[in-house]
DNA sequence: AGCTATTAATAATA
DNA sequence: TTATTATTAATAGCT
């Protein structure tokens, strides 16, 4: 259709417009730095994709963290990433607590309010930067951090501090009572807490 | 090559021993239970692929957790889903110690030596189970937690405990400090453990 | 960041 | 769940 200069098309007869395509690639370590950096921003984009597919799909749930080569953090989720980070931590907890600690398990719900009112917050902040870019419907999160701005990083950590504070709140109690309850546990939560020193001990 | 005998192939002319093949799908929520679960399997199976290739190819890291529909975890990474877990938690105490607690900081090192061994024994035991089933040398995780064996998840379940409790240390000094620090030490104690109770009533 | 020839993934089906 | 295959989707190699 446009009629490309002859210097622009030295061997017409060579020189296909065509490329070898793809080829197939053993899953090895690329050594070239370039392709590598190439490969990885697609295979990363193509990784989040099919994540935010199998959610739609199937309803699932899917957190993924990548670390970059050049230590960069990239972070998925859906719903965001911390709140598929605290459900894996929660089920842990509750896992755990079917081995180890009873008494803890009925603070979850409490928890899970707080969190959840945590998380909107949190989220509520990132929905007005997501909209900004144009994102489909503050649905689906790449959050990119290293690429933040100052502010917006600052606000970043803050946030999560607060939610993972929020959520931690229970293992800090175990840590706690671990570190500070030698001997006076009468009332309070350490009755609770060494009985769980106690169910951790058994098992 | 092979000769299907005539009742294996009624006819001939109508039925050719072709589907319809792969269709263009909508990606929006499968009604249909059955080939939502056909789908989620044969997709969580190649997110993990593609993640796995990311690794090797790229010398990323990655790690995933999937709640299906049916509440079932299913985690991945490499190297092992709790060590990207607690990189990504140490990188975000660093980032926050930017912000708010730079005394915590100098005990990383500390920490991670604990977290290696921790990880190598956690690690150790499920190497066995992988070598059973002749995954490529231990040095990729599947870990559909809901189908070990009950030893293996109490085991499971106690690794991740000790492991866990190990890292999160590091956030129990930055709650203890944060909730302490100001200066009502009197509070030690109760207000710490209290203070969970507290943060959940003022959000 | 775009473009194609290919390979890889997978929807429909059995 | 596993296997097959027609298709679509992802992407390796170039620009």
């Amino acid at each position: 259709m446009d009629n490309s200069r002859s210097n622009e098309k030295v061997n017409d007869e060579n020189r296909r417009n065509t490329t070898k395509g793809r080829q197939k690639i053993e899953i090895k370590k690329l050594e070239d730095k370039n392709s590598l950096q190439v490969t990885f921003s697609k295979r990363r984009s193509g990784l989040f994709t099919k994540a935010m597919e199998l959610c739609v799909l199937c309803g699932a749930e899917v957190g993924i963290v990548v670390f970059s080569p050049n230590r960069k953090t990239f972070l998925v989720g859906h719903p965001d990433f911390d709140t598929i980070l605290n459900r894996y931590l929660n089920e842990n907890q509750s896992n755990a607590e079917v081995v180890t600690i009873p008494s803890v398990q009925q603070h979850n719900k409490e928890y899970e309010e707080a969190m959840k009112e945590l998380e909107k917050e949190k989220k509520r902040g990132k929905m007005i930067e997501e909209e900004k870019k144009n994102k489909n419907g503050g649905f689906w999160w790449e959050e990119p951090i290293d690429e933040m701005g100052m502010e917006e990083l600052e606000e970043y950590v803050k946030a999560v501090k607060r939610l993972r504070g929020k959520v931690e709140s229970r293992v800090t109690e175990m840590m706690i009572s671990e570190y500070l309850v030698p001997n006076n546990e009468q009332d309070l939560l350490g009755d609770t807490v060494v009985s769980g020193n106690e169910a951790r001990d058994c098992h």
